[in-house]
DNA sequence: TAGCGTTATGTTTTAAAAAACATAACGATG
DNA sequence: CATCGTTATGTTTTTTAAAACATAACGCTA
């Protein structure tokens, strides 16, 4: 008898109107646009382009009805962007649940089990 | 003060050698083939190309130990597909396993919340 | 006031994924 | 022993998504 190796993986996101909004990649951007105060750091970091970092918080702005990310160009350095309260705290919430499904996936990964007499 | 409204949402899967291997739509294909008999009638049960259906099966029998499906060609009906016990124990495991996630799902989708003093 | 670095946005090109198309193999059955 | 409906598989075309490219606007700062 040879045991199947499984693991169990999973995604959890939120939603606004059904439209995906906020997950692990975009949290993670967020977190890096107020570490480092720059989109364009962000998106280096993150090995994407500034245009498609960009799109995405331009994304979560325009669906929540305030917006995640402020930013302004021109100025010192050239520009800068910060995450608003309601972003942060979205930040904070997200990786609450985030922990809790974590949990989830470790406390039910032992259930698929195909063992049997052979 | 405008409360923003939230959905909370996820997909669980099984993984075998971190290849996803069996998510929601795999165990509704799965379960039409055993209803059916038949790959190509369970593939137009889901508006998928008979191909795409036989892909994904192959895929999954090739990296199980033991096939979720077997099948045979020519004969009466010209041919049939058959779930084996080990596909059957995978669909039932799988429903177990997503309704404790629907649990999770409906339980956390409250925890979301920008409502704050203005 | 020219230059710098960033935000903001549109367009074009490339790559990946999906769909469509085509065809052989098979075995009961009439 | 030809037909039928399905399995099995490869190839081509289309669609979609991603990446690349291009450029304007902006406001400090030297």
């Amino acid at each position: 008898m040879t045991k199947q190796n499984f693991e169990l993986n999973g995604r959890i996101w939120l939603e606004v109107g059904g439209e995906k909004m906020l997950g692990h990649g975009r949290v993670e951007l967020l977190e890096r646009i107020q570490a480092s105060g720059s989109i364009r750091q962000a998106a280096l970091q993150m090995k994407m382009s500034y245009k498609q970092a960009w799109d995405l918080i331009n994304h979560i702005n325009s669906h929540f009805k305030k917006p995640v990310v402020v930013s302004q160009r021109g100025g010192k350095g050239g520009g800068k962007a910060v995450v608003t309260a309601d972003g942060l705290k979205l930040i904070a919430q997200f990786h609450q649940l985030h922990a809790s499904f974590s949990d989830f996936l470790k406390q039910h990964s032992g259930e698929f089990d195909l063992t049997n007499q052979d």
